[in-house]
DNA sequence: ACAGTATAGTTTCACCTGAAACCAAACGCA
DNA sequence: TGCGTTTGGTTTCAGGTGAAACTATACTGT
């Protein structure tokens, strides 16, 4: 074989990963920010942390649901929801009741003033969603959607 | 006004998030997961850190960089710059040497052993990410690329 | 009925992280 | 030259985070 040319030797013996371009990092830091810009508001307005909307978010949507509940639709796992929910009963934004015949298992709601929350919150995630899809197309928002669907499903398979 | 119908009583009065199809969220919670796959790898394999690897990452590209533009590059904050580096240094995958006439800045390289480890991780790292966009066809690959770039413009826009 | 296992949730521990304070070197400009 | 400001980098501090151990309740099979 001959000498290798530069681009076989930076393929063969140096790869190199750009890592602007590489696809874990963009998501990583596209998603952080994003995250950030959002925490922040709620942070100042309100001084909720990511996990506790998050708790707050899902009990909006679904009143009643046990803890493990809320751990599993928001992919938070049970200590970070455990302390959460435990967070905003101290502030009474949720209530906590539990279940009749297994008496484990916790029934959770957003109170009266966790709904006043809520309800203030989720117009203003919807505005900063909204602002980032601004320049997207209807059909640029149906398929960054159905991207990212393809992604998770990649994500599953390749052990999740 | 007649009284609202369910629509419009949870349009206006109680609106609601449905945290499974929020931007936000769903970066989130992809970006975390894809992270948390590849960090395992080499967290398991050679100890770094996602922080220490994406240092090394930025280093094998552009060897001779100071701390401050490691930070720049990776999106990282220079506290965890420092500290990453600082780690490095002392298992002896970097090398620091300072800049002649500025003594502050500090000029930072793989050493031997850091490249080693550098080209053993970085073709995984593609594997990983390859298998990721398995499904894509390289038409899909372009538009996640250009929907990415557009989502990054927009949060800058919307202060970032 | 009861021994063994599974499940919901909490606590502990060890680590990661960012903001702010800090230090030292260098620059700007009178 | 020297004094205020800027900049590169480190340290400190105050949380946030997940793995693993733990508690309490419920289920299962004999």
């Amino acid at each position: 074989m001959t000498a290798p040319n530069a681009a076989d030797a930076t393929a063969n013996e140096h790869p190199i990963l750009n890592l602007e371009h590489f696809l874990p990092y963009r998501l990583s830091v596209l998603s952080n920010r994003v995250s950030a810009d959002i925490a922040r508001f709620y942070q100042n307005r309100f001084g909720l942390s990511v996990t506790e909307w998050r708790a707050m978010a899902v009990l909006g949507r679904f009143p009643g649901i046990s803890a493990m509940e809320v751990a599993e639709r928001t992919a938070m796992d049970k200590v970070a929801v455990s302390r959460a929910v435990n967070a905003l009963l101290g502030r009474e934004l949720l209530t906590r009741a539990f279940h009749e015949s297994d008496r484990r298992r916790s029934m959770l709601r957003l109170s009266e003033s966790g709904r006043q929350v809520y309800d203030e919150i989720v117009p203003l995630a919807l505005r900063l969603e909204a602002s980032l899809l601004d320049a997207f197309s209807d059909d640029e928002k149906q398929q960054l959607g159905r991207l990212l669907d393809k992604l998770d499903a990649a994500e599953m398979k390749a052990h999740g």
